[in-house]
DNA sequence: ACCTGAACACCGTTCAAGT
DNA sequence: ACCTGAACACCGTTCAAGT
């Protein structure tokens, strides 16, 4: 998995071949099946590895700048950051290159979902705080998780330029509106986080 | 083009080979090679073609709805709309299929820019009408963009589920956070949108 | 201008065979 | 248990050759 790993960063997501990594080991190409009944299983560990790596860099930026509604900014940067650094590894974990499903492997599924649960909790935090509306927390958090997957995405591509500038500030011009936005309070047509 | 359309539709974008498509076309695999440089190009040509689609439904569905930010939604639920019924179409326009840039089609990323100036252009309506802020609306496009496009992907992937419910459900009720988002009034604390 | 067939260098995968 | 080598069915691409 991490002579998979070094292959993806290296060379791209298109350059992982099982040739390849085998060589990287010194062994024969066929020798893998030994370890993975194919392709897209050793993709489907990448992912995983990927899920928990990612999920570690999300916890540590929100617990470092101290929650609420910085926290929140963030794990959105340091969501799209990760996104940019390891733009082949996101792509195994998201953007398809597993896309001929079924998704077997159930370690990936529950990698992914811990992951999400992260911002839920975020979520949950900031209703506590008042910062947003009490309301379901994990529509919020689809809400919230398309809108910076979306920006790394784009970004990832490259098709958010020329002038589209730099990810992370739009990121962080994103959050701040998006908050703002879950954080309209419908009857009083304020602000949450504004009043008392 | 349309044969290898007809292709990515039916058996998804893995099955697009270049003998697949001579076949259909009743020709030789060769045969392409005098019509595109390489199987890069064949995907830009469809590339284009999509976005051309693609602008045209989210233009119909804003003038049909009326403008205002009903039209707003309408577009954004006509955009998951068009991604869940043409996936793969949708993927070789984003999803990193022509990955390994760069793009040499300029045509492409002149329809590409041309979809996008869609949504500009009704943000551009919502700021006058009072919806919206006034600020740069082609940042604001690019958030909304990210929204709807992370919305799109994820659904395309099967990553909301299980409980993640209806896409459109969804950008429904992104498309009206975002625009109480940009519409908040800095100073005042209160929804641009609401006060008259 | 447009197409063909053979050829080349790559893939993932299977399988009989070795230690 | 782990690995190997040959083989198979696929790829994209090139090239000399045909009309």
């Amino acid at each position: 998995v991490t002579a998979a790993l070094r292959r993806i960063q290296t060379e791209g997501v298109a350059a992982l071949t099982l040739r390849a990594v085998g060589q990287d080991l010194g062994v024969s190409r066929t020798a893998l099946y030994r370890h993975f009944a194919d392709k897209a299983a050793l993709l489907e560990a990448v992912a995983t590895d990927g899920f928990r790596r990612f999920r570690a860099a999300l916890l540590t930026a929100w617990e470092e700048v101290g929650r609420g509604r910085a926290g929140l900014a963030a794990m959105g940067e340091a969501y799209v950051r990760f996104a940019l650094e390891h733009g082949s590894h996101y792509r195994v974990m998201f953007g398809g290159v597993l896309y001929g499903r079924p998704v077997s492997d159930p370690d990936l599924v529950k990698e992914g979902r811990a992951a999400f649960q992260v911002l839920v909790a975020a979520l949950v935090d900031l209703q506590e705080t008042g910062a947003v509306r009490r309301e379901d927390p994990s529509r919020q958090a689809f809400f919230v998780w398309s809108t910076v997957h979306g920006i790394a995405m784009l970004s990832i591509d490259r098709q958010l330029p020329p002038q589209g500038g730099d990810p992370i500030a739009l990121v962080r011009f994103a959050l701040e509106c998006v908050v703002d936005g879950i954080g309209v309070d419908k009857d009083s047509g304020q602000s949450a986080a504004r009043k008392r």
